[in-house]
DNA sequence: AGGAAATGTGAACAGTGTTCACTTACTTTA
DNA sequence: TAAAGTAAGTGAACACTGTTCACATTTCCT
C-alpha cells in the first residue's frame, strides 16, 4: 500500500511548497504584501487551492509562525550553556530584543500579528498555542534554575518570566510599532541599550 | 469678515463630527470595522467627502489617536497628586495597564496599530508625535521626582522611564494580542497583576 | 447677473479573503 | 479493459477595502 503514503507525502510537500512561498514573500515584501495571490501566483497555483490545504489565512499564518518559533528555539537553546542563571536570563532578554530587530516580520508574526491567533483559537485545545508556551518555558527554566542555586530570591518563577517577558516584548514592541520615534534616530538603540541594561540592572539587586 | 470665519468654523464642525462617528463606531464595533465608507454612512455623506477634510485614513486615525491622548492624559492626571515619587510611578504604571484593559480599540490605536504612525511619519515634523511624548513625559517626571528627593538612584530619568513604559507595555500589549492564552483564563489576571507587583518591587528595592 | 471657488458625489480601479460549481486527472472496482 | 468513484485544481463571482477623478451642485464675491 505504498500509494497511499506516496499521496500522503505529496500532500504534505505541496502544503510544505505553500508555506516556504509564503515564507519567502513575507521576507522579501514584508508582511502586508502575503495575500493569498500573491502566494498563489508564487507557486503557479490558483488561489482556491490554498484552501485545499489550510482551512483559511489564519491557518495559514499560524503554520508559519510555528516555523518561525522554529528560529527563536534555535536562538535560545544556544544560550542553554550559559551556566549562571543571572546571566542566562539576562542573554535570554538581549536575544528577544535582538531577534525582533534583526526578523521583524517574523516577530510580528509571532508576536504581534491577531492573525495566527484567532487560529490557536479556533483549534480551541486545553492547553494552547504550544509553541509560544515552550518559548517561554526557556524563561521560566532559567529563572527555577537561578531559584534553585539561590541566586534569584522570588515567589514564582513563571510570575518572573512573564515580568522579564513583558519588558523585553515591550521595547520590542514599542520600537516596531514605531512608538519611538520622540528618540532622535541616532540615539533611540543607545536608549534602548541603556533600558535594558537597567532592567538586567535591577533583575541583579532586586530579583 | 465674519463669513470667512463662519466657514472655517463649519469645516471644523464637520470635521469634528467625521472624528465623532469614527470614534463612536471605533468604541461600539471594534477597530476593522472602521471603513471610510463606514465612517461616511455614519454621518450621511459620500465616502469621497472624507477626503475633503483628511488626506486619507492614515490622517483620519491619527485625529482620532490624538483624541485618545487626551483620555488617558485625564487619567494619568488623577495621578498627579501623589506626593511619594514611588508611589506615583506605580500608580502610574497601573493605570497604563488598566486603561488597556478598559479601553483596548483606544489603546491599539495609540500604542500597537501602524496606521496614525504613518501619519506622523509622513508630516515630518522636527519633534514628532507631540502627544505620545507629552504622555512620556509624565512618566519622566516622576521619575525625575523622585531622583531629586533622593528616593530613585540611577543615571537617567528617561531612560527609567523607558524601561517602565516597556514593562506595563509589553504586558498590556501581550494581554491584547493574546499572547497570554496559555495562561488558564480565570488565573491570567492574576499572574499578570503578580507580574506587576514584582515589578513595582524591584523598582523600590532596585531603581 | 456671472464668473469663481468651495463642496459633494457616483463610478471606477486595483486590491483583499473566501466560496462554489465545474472540469480534469488519477485510482479503484466490476 | 471499461465504468464508477474520488481527489485535485480552477475561473468566476461575492462582498468587502482605500483611493481617485471627472462631474454636478451650491455658495461666494465682484
Amino acid at each position: 500500500m505504498g500509494i497511499a503514503e506516496r499521496k500522503e507525502r505529496e500532500k504534505t510537500e505541496r502544503r510544505q511548497a505553500i508555506l516556504a512561498a509564503a515564507q519567502r514573500l513575507f521576507n522579501e515584501q514584508g508582511f502586508d504584501k502575503v495575500s493569498m495571490r500573491n502566494i498563489a501566483e508564487a507557486i503557479e497555483y490558483s488561489p482556491a487551492t490554498i484552501y485545499l490545504y489550510f482551512k483559511d489565512k489564519n491557518e495559514l499564518l499560524f503554520a508559519l509562525q510555528n516555523q518561525a518559533f522554529g528560529q527563536l528555539r534555535r536562538a535560545f537553546e544556544s544560550l542553554e550553556s550559559i551556566e549562571h542563571p543571572g546571566e542566562r536570563l539576562q542573554a535570554l532578554c538581549r536575544q528577544y530584543v535582538e531577534f525582533a530587530i534583526e526578523h521583524p516580520e517574523l516577530f510580528e508574526l509571532m508576536f504581534i500579528m491577531t492573525g495566527p491567533m484567532e487560529a490557536v483559537e479556533a483549534q480551541g485545545e486545553r492547553a494552547p498555542w504550544a509553541s509560544g508556551r515552550a518559548a517561554f518555558d526557556r524563561v521560566v527554566q532559567a529563572i527555577q534554575h537561578g531559584m534553585d542555586t539561590g541566586v534569584f530570591r522570588c515567589p514564582d518563577a513563571e510570575v518572573a518570566a512573564l515580568m522579564a517577558w513583558s519588558q523585553v516584548h515591550g521595547l520590542a514592541a514599542l520600537y516596531l510599532r514605531k512608538r519611538l520615534v520622540f528618540f532622535p534616530e541616532e540615539e533611540r538603540m543607545a536608549y534602548m541599550n541603556k533600558s535594558l541594561a537597567l532592567f538586567n540592572h535591577m533583575l541583579e539587586y532586586g530579583l
